[in-house]
DNA sequence: TTCGCACCGGATGTATACAGAGCCCCCCAT
DNA sequence: ATGGGGGGCTCTGTATACATCCGGTGCGAA
């Protein structure tokens, strides 16, 4: 077991939490306190906390008179969730160039890119070291922007398991068409950096907009028929159909 | 007493919903859980309840290891969140445009365009009456983007007082340049409503980004020396500096 | 047969007692 | 004078008993 000294509420967070993206509380499931407490063997208290967190997080609805519901996402939320978060990255790329990001962040965010160059440069690819770096360029990018409204509303798409900027990354299974995809993103980091450094905000607005659009082919993708892996794809248990 | 058989935990939440927009829990107050129930006469269970909500409500931020703190809002906070409404309801406008809204969403949203020229006709203006509509024109345009993801999130930003569509609209102590402010917005709004008529997703989005802008501007003037009357609106009772 | 009432079971709502963690302050020792 | 340790205080975490609400179901009467 994972008892490491958490508290009560921790524990049902991260065990309720696993249940739902794994699928094994599938959406729609109406979520009962005394169930959920016999069964993480947690009394109803802190149940109710993680609960009322879970909602926060997204993953769950408050229901009609009361009770939670798992949420449930179908195909097309999907993707207007990954389109929003490009309208917001797209936001804060602009911000960026509007306001100006320090010399420091930019300095920062072209370490970044330069450190995926070389990742991609071997002839197989690190993905783990991709996907790290990938979700810190996008962090820095909102970072850029000088806003915690901003910052607050990325933070929480970025939540979504399947709307994260390194979302799917380890789902494929044909890597030759990954290692293109990635080089193509790559281009956009460049472009995107270069129009803010530029103070060039439209174009930065634009960029990274038709950035998280490649994240929303890569899903229609692993969706669609040739992908046809869906089963095995942990970020899609949660989603519908 | 309101007693009107609410919940303990609906009578916390009410009450401390009131004690922050007032101001008397001002930004920055750590919230004690014995001293609220003290307070509010009811019991700590209702009240943690209560404080969870109002976290997910965004009134409230969860403190380092625990306990929660009121959230404090700098003017630049407000003017980001307004902006932020603007980006969201531009990609409303913008999907309702490209994806199509049925024609009974666009002829109930002609309608109260209809409505809030007769209230604008007139020589003095039923302020409570334009704010209701604006309010629902609003509403309609968030409903014609056909997307959950991005009701939910606008729902979300629209809970703060300040970025509401019809916030600060009581607040106004020179009719006669608010009268001229409510027929530029309105113009917008038939601008919005025949751009995505005629499905042209550009202009929908971009009119409706400047049509925040039009609540921008309004919040700044009212925080200037000329607006001044800084202390009666309350609205900004949460507002920082 | 059907309507209505009352009971019952299961769910969340609420209060409260107790546990445990973190912090501050004071005191003591070096 | 200063640093470390201990103790107490205060706040949140947790369990649990009890309250309350709501829906279903069965029985009885018209």
């Amino acid at each position: 077991m994972a008892d490491e000294s958490l508290t009560q509420t921790q524990k049902a967070l991260l065990g309720l939490r696993q249940r739902i993206l794994s699928g094994a509380l599938p959406g729609g499931t109406r979520l009962y306190e005394v169930a959920l407490a016999e069964d993480l063997k947690i009394s109803r208290t802190p149940i109710r906390a993680a609960l009322s967190r879970l909602a926060e997080e997204g993953l769950l609805e408050r229901g009609a008179g009361a009770g939670f519901v798992v949420r449930s996402f179908a195909l097309s939320d999907v993707v207007d969730t990954i389109d929003l978060r490009g309208v917001l990255e797209g936001t804060a790329a602009r911000y960026a160039a509007e306001r100006g990001a320090s010399p420091d962040a930019l300095a920062q965010a072209r370490t970044t890119l330069r450190e995926i160059d070389l990742v991609l440069a071997g002839p197989s690819i690190n993905m783990e070291a991709y996907a790290r770096l990938n979700t810190a360029f996008h962090v820095q990018l909102a970072a850029m922007a000088q806003s915690a409204t901003l910052q607050r509303e990325l933070d929480r798409i970025t939540a979504l398991p399947f709307a994260a900027p390194s979302a799917f990354l380890e789902d494929h299974d044909r890597l030759d068409t990954l290692q293109r995809t990635l080089i193509v993103a790559q281009a956009q980091h460049c472009a995107i950096l270069d129009a803010i450094t530029a103070r060039e905000s439209g174009r930065a607005e634009a960029l990274a907009r038709e950035h998280a659009r490649a994240a929303r082919r890569n899903v229609e993708f692993l969706l669609s028929d040739e992908g046809s892996r869906r089963e095995g794809i942990a970020s899609l248990a949660l989603v519908a159909d």
